[in-house]
DNA sequence: GCCAACGTTGGC
DNA sequence: GCCAACGTTGGC
């Protein structure tokens, strides 16, 4: 399959980009929403390119990026009785829910803020910059990753 | 912590 | 199949 962009939201008192600099490679574990989910089980490849977001962050932006280390295989956690990502629809011979691996490939040294997502030419028709846009796990264009690679960049290198 | 926007559920 | 109610997301 061709190479897909993507961009991944998760709260950093979740999971964080140096969360996943120690790690190496994590479980996306626990998304609960279908479009999410079909991006995740139909459409990505190992190495796809992520953009690594941080939602609910201060400031929230883009903190780093992954790649995809494992393609999509059924979320466990959602058989897990009492598990808050348990959601009894999903059986072990037709799952509901899936998961991909994510392998670390850098963090920036800050944090690309969400307004400057907004401010910046070129990104304006990325999902995350629209109002209200809530969708997880989204795909991003090869030249809006090339841009936001490019501002993460930046940024590292005028902070200290 | 607030609240607007969204996805999902369930009554009818 | 509509739509109100609800729970959740996520910026600020």
């Amino acid at each position: 399959m061709a190479t897909r962009y993507w961009l991944m939201k998760c709260e950093p008192s979740a999971y964080s980009i140096s969360d996943l600099a120690r790690d190496g490679e994590t479980a996306w574990e626990g998304v609960r929403n279908f479009q999410a989910r079909n991006f995740m089980r139909d459409d990505m490849s190992i190495g796809d390119p992520v953009l690594f977001y941080a939602s609910n962050a201060d400031p929230s932006g883009v903190s780093g990026l992954a790649t995809i280390v494992k393609t999509s295989y059924p979320d466990h956690l959602a058989w897990k009785q009492g598990h808050k990502y348990f959601d009894a629809r999903s059986t072990k011979a037709a799952p509901t829910w899936f998961m991909v691996n994510l392998g670390f490939v850098e963090a920036f040294a800050a944090t690309v803020p969400l307004a400057m997502l907004k401010a910046t030419k070129g990104l304006e028709d990325m999902k995350v910059v629209q109002k209200g846009s809530r969708l997880s796990v989204q795909p991003v264009t090869k030249k809006e990753y090339d841009i936001v690679v490019r501002l993460g960049r930046k940024t590292a290198k005028s902070t200290p």
